[in-house]
Parts: structure tokens; C-alpha cells; sequence
DNA sequence: CTGTTAGCGCTTTCAT
DNA sequence: ATGAAAGCGCTAACAG
């Protein structure tokens, strides 16, 4: 039975003291550059790796913070994995995601029961979670630290990152104005998102600066899921005014509404013009593609990581697309960094 | 600042020694049940969560396990993980789901880091990890249990857990068979996947069987992804002895032919039927939906959790969809079980 | 710049 | 059936 490698070992191989290799460990000053590297030069040796388990109990950090995601979509949840898990190895942080579901009554336990199990030192909410008022209160209450990805509410008052889904909404409606449609059915998102009303919005306010006139009976109501975009499309698609281009809110629905044409024998996009948003694989593996919008969905996973660490300023140095924008909390004073880009343009895929 | 609630708190207030609420928290025997009460009610009344942290420093275990996936195939991934989240919260233990690049030359580092830094307890491998050999070798060096997910070599010498592709594909093609077809393009998948072999030889030995002659060139290689769907449907629709079916490996595959059948103006299904494999949520979302098989991705983390966990009998007394294995290591004698359900047939979707 | 000492919150071992 | 003491591997607060 091998024992684990631990610091002692470290510290004998490279003669020196425990706190010594601890401090090299947490990059500490006030350590001699020959030490540090003969420590180093241990610690590769061994292939040693300090057990967080003793770091979280002995230490005020645990290296560890939580993504909490609902949950459906795979597509987003994969991307912010990725994202958020991209930049926690940059700062050698482990990243525990964990699925919740936002209607489980026991939601606060679970994540309470996480907290005080794994010590994080921060967490990570997705949608919809970044907007379920009762864990946005518990966090407050165990003040620790929290970061909300692409909230619907009050964006000022915590730290949060999101893209401008209004600008991106109105971009794909002008678009399609563009295009010479006059007549464009809007499928909204899902109620819990508030994503949904901005997106909408966009739409409206697109509208508006081209003069078409906004109709309501070519809003239907959806819910991200295709199911709700081949009910929207069939009842948009048979009314009087009928549409010769639909905007689904996101592509998982546009995809309802291409199946939807398929069947009724409606070309598209001749007949039909359709178009998501989010620029999901799954736009690119139907037929036709669909025109869509890129949510930068993995660089919103890396910025809430980075607004985490309170790194904000290497938000700075990166090139972020399309309109990520990262907010502190109003507890610190200078906090709003927004970004753009130039692609910000909806994406038309043939 | 409130300091964390420790398990001295809850003796206190149970009125017992710490070392007894260890003994409830860890379900030993020996404590009477009016004690268990009282520290139970203890425990719940201050919402106590033991740090996992100070557990695994003191303890043998470390109540976390750790699914280490590739980066790829959302749906999948997010299946897998459901499943395998599933019973680790039965279990009241800890997933970190990790991801990890297959091809990247610090692999091995990575996992061992993982390890040693998390004290996981055991580890679940999702394809294609689960096939690489210097992650086995590493993983058994350690000695430390391990459970892999869909391995496409050496089942028998290691705990793993797996459907019988073999008779799915088979059951595909002679589905397509019944259904008239004598054409039948297939699609290999992903060279790194062994199910591709297993799923190529099951459509061979259902065209056998069937007296259908085997046609070399009406296999096309593959990757899994749309884009190999495509090219391999560019390549069988202008092979001379043209098929009226084609079999992709997976759902991707499939909706990349689609995607040719409907640029090519060929119509689906009465020119061409096409089947996918897997199940995942796009079969549905393209159109018109795809003929496909189920792959009980999220029972197979279960059943790899399950045995993980040792706790193999209670694989019996679950009814698992299609031909799902477990199989446990040759360490221990009695250890395959293989069970199914009547539900095995290709789903024909409308 | 470096070392010593005292814990962190639990489980283990050994008593009783 | 329960408790007391020791210690897991590290960091914090001091010394020097």
C-alpha cells in the first residue's frame, strides 16, 4: 500500500520546510528564486499534487467553485462547461458542475448542502437558475461570492455576464427587413428566461425604426423547445396575414418551424424565410440551415469564471464577440465593462 | 461572521459525543435508535452537511467519484451525466464531472492531478476515454476502481457496462430489410469507437442472415459527425448500384443525409429511407425525423454508477431498456449479468 | 526570507 | 453502545 505523496515529502526532497513548499505552492512572496525553483524541481519530481482536502480545511480557499445549471439544453450547458471550465484551469481551480432542478422544492437544500460539503469559494449560476430569487437570496445570506450567467432581473445588482439580446434581436429582424419582409412572425422564448422579453423586444423595436407596422397576432407565445415551435408555426402559418418569414427565439423551435413547412410543402426559403437564435450545432444539421444568431455562449462561461476570480480586467484583453458584457456588483464602485465586437451581425448560413 | 456548523455543534446539541454523530452520519451499527433519533433530529434541525473536506482527510473515503468525459457530443455527455448523477445522489456521494481532451499529451498528468487532489473514490470512463490504454494502465496502477462506459476492447477484463450493439444494428437493418430495401448503404462511425465495428458487424450478419449479398462498396467511412454524414451520402447516392436505404451509425450522420437526400431533390422516404442510431433529440428535430435506435445512454451512467458503487444486485432489480451489460472485473468470480427488455426493436418515428 | 506551532472538522483506534 | 485521544495534510499566525 503506497501512501499519497504529501508536502513533507516535497519538502524533504527539497530540503526545506513545509511552509516553504506551501508557499511555493501558493505563489506567495518573499521566497528565494533558487528555492522556489529547487522546490519546483521537487514537486515536478514527484508529481505531486496538494490534497484540496487539506488546503480547504486548514486554508480560507478550497480551489473549488460550483456551475450550477438546470437540467435541459445540452447544447448550452456543454458550452458553458466548457467555457467556465477553460478559464478555471488558467487559474487552477477545479470546477464542480452540478445539475439542479429549479422546480425541486428541496433546490435551496441542495445547494446549501453543496456549499457547506464542498467549501467552493464561488459559484456560478446559469439560466434560469440565475434568476430563482430564492437562491439568489441564500447566496446573499452565506455572502459567497456569486456570479449570474445572462440574468433577466436586476443585472445591476449583482455580478452578472450576459450578451444584448435586444441589439441581437433587432439585428436578425432587420435583417430580414433587409430582405424585403414585411410580414415576419415572431415565436417568443420561454416565460422563465427573461431573455424572452428582450429578444422580443429587439424584434419590436426593429420593426418600429423600418415603419412596419407590429401586428400581435404575429407574436406567439413558445418555450425553447421544438414542440412549442411546431405549434407556433402551425397556428402562425394559418393565419390570415400569413407570414413570409418566421423568427423563432431560439433554434430549437426554428427547427419546429422548418418541420413544420416541410410538411405543409412550403419551400423554404422561398416561400418561407426562418431563422433562430443561439447558432446551436443543430442549426447547421437541418435542412435547410438555419439563419441564425450567435450567442457566444462559451465565452460567457469564461467571463463568469473570470468575474468570479475577479480577474475583470482580463475581460479587457480579450476579444469577446458579439455583446458580452460582464457587470461587478454594485458593492464595488467601478464595475461596467461592455464589449464588442464586429461580427455582431446575424449569421446567414447557406 | 458565522462560522460553519461542525459536527461538535450538532452534538452538543444532540447531547452525545462527536465520535456518535460520526457513527449516524456514516450509518454504522451499534448506536441505539433513540440516540440515532436524537442526533438525526439534530442534524436536521441545524441543517447540518458534514465537510467532505474534513471527511476524506480523516476517513478512506471521500464520498466523490469522478466521470471523466471528452469534450465532445453534447447530447451524449449530458445523458451520461444525468444518469450518473442520478445515483451518486442516491448514494449521497459527490460527481465531478470532468472534462478532458483525449489527444492532449497531459491527459494522463490531468487524471492522476484529479485524483490526487480530490481523493475521488472511484471513476467512471465515458467513450472514447474509456478505450484509452495509458488512462487504464494509469487507473490501474493506482488501484484505484474504475467503471467503464461503452469500451470497445476488453470487456471481460474490467468492471464496464455496455449495450449489444450488434444486435441493435442488426435489428436496424433487418428492420430496412422487411421493409423491402435490398440496397442498404451503411456508415461506419468513429474509428476510435468500437462500436462502429460492433455496429458494422451487426449489419453484416443481419444482410447474411437475410440471404442479402454484402456489398463492399455500400460502406462508407465515418466520424459520427454531420459533416462525414454528408460526404459519406455524397459518396453512396452517386455509387453506381444506388441504395434506397442508408444505415449512419448515429443520429449526426443521418441528419448530414438528409441534408444531401433534400439538396439533391431526393425525396424521404419514398426514395430513400434514412436510419440513424442513438436516439439523441435531433432524430426529432430534423425532417422528416429519423428512423433511429434507442441508446440507453442515461441508464448506462446509472448501471456504471451502480457498479461502482458495488452494488451490482441492484442492477437486477431495475428494468433496463435494450441490451444494456454490466459487467463487473474478473477479479470477482460471479460477475456478469446481462439483462433485457422487450422494447429492443429499431423505433420508427412518424 | 524561512521555520515552528497550532489547529481546520472529521474518522480512526482504542478504551470503557 | 458510547467516548477520548490522536492525527489526516495542509495553511495561519507567529517567530526568528
Amino acid at each position: 500500500m503506497t501512501s499519497r505523496t504529501t508536502i513533507s515529502d516535497v519538502a524533504r526532497a527539497a530540503g526545506v520546510s513545509i511552509k516553504t513548499v506551501s508557499r511555493v505552492l501558493n505563489k506567495e512572496r518573499y521566497v528565494r528564486p533558487d528555492t522556489r525553483e529547487k522546490v519546483e524541481a521537487a514537486v515536478a519530481a514527484l508529481s505531486f499534487s496538494p490534497s484540496l482536502a487539506a488546503r480547504s480545511l486548514a486554508g480560507k480557499r478550497s480551489f473549488q467553485i460550483a456551475l450550477i445549471h438546470d437540467t435541459h439544453s445540452p447544447y448550452y450547458i456543454h458550452a458553458i462547461q466548457e467555457g467556465v471550465w477553460a478559464r478555471c484551469r488558467e487559474a487552477g481551480v477545479r470546477m464542480l458542475a452540478q445539475p439542479v432542478d429549479i422546480a425541486a422544492p428541496t433546490l435551496i437544500a441542495e445547494i446549501a448542502g453543496l456549499i457547506d460539503e464542498t467549501h467552493v469559494d464561488g459559484i456560478i449560476l446559469s439560466p434560469p437558475i440565475s434568476d430563482s430569487l430564492l437562491v439568489l437570496h441564500e447566496l446573499e445570506r452565506r455572502r459567497i461570492p456569486f456570479v449570474r450567467i445572462s440574468p433577466g432581473t436586476n443585472h445591476t445588482l449583482t455580478s452578472s455576464v450576459f450578451m444584448d439580446d435586444v441589439q441581437a434581436a433587432d439585428d436578425m429582424t432587420t435583417h430580414l427587413i433587409d430582405l424585403g419582409h414585411r410580414v415576419i412572425g415572431f415565436i417568443q422564448g420561454h416565460p422563465n428566461h427573461m431573455a424572452s422579453e428582450q429578444r422580443l423586444f429587439g424584434y419590436r423595436r426593429a420593426l418600429d425604426r423600418a415603419g412596419v407596422p407590429y401586428e400581435p397576432g404575429l407574436v406567439h407565445a413558445g418555450a425553447f423547445d421544438f414542440a412549442s415551435g411546431v405549434a407556433a408555426a402551425h397556428s402562425l402559418l394559418s393565419y390570415p396575414h400569413r407570414p413570409t418569414a418566421i423568427f423563432a427565439s431560439n433554434d430549437d423551435m426554428a427547427a419546429g418551424v422548418l418541420a413544420v413547412a416541410h410538411g405543409k410543402g412550403i419551400a423554404v426559403p422561398r416561400e418561407l424565410s426562418v431563422a433562430g437564435f443561439d447558432d446551436t450545432p443543430l442549426a447547421q444539421l437541418v435542412w435547410p440551415p438555419l439563419t441564425t444568431i450567435r450567442q457566444p455562449t462559451r465565452e460567457l462561461g469564461w467571463a463568469a469564471a473570470a468575474l468570479l476570480f475577479e480577474k475583470r480586467d482580463e475581460l479587457e484583453h480579450r476579444s469577446l464577440p458579439h455583446e458580452l458584457v460582464a457587470r461587478a456588483s454594485t458593492a464595488n464602485p467601478t464595475q461596467t465593462s461592455a464589449l464588442r465586437d464586429l461580427t455582431t451581425k446575424p449569421v446567414s448560413r447557406k
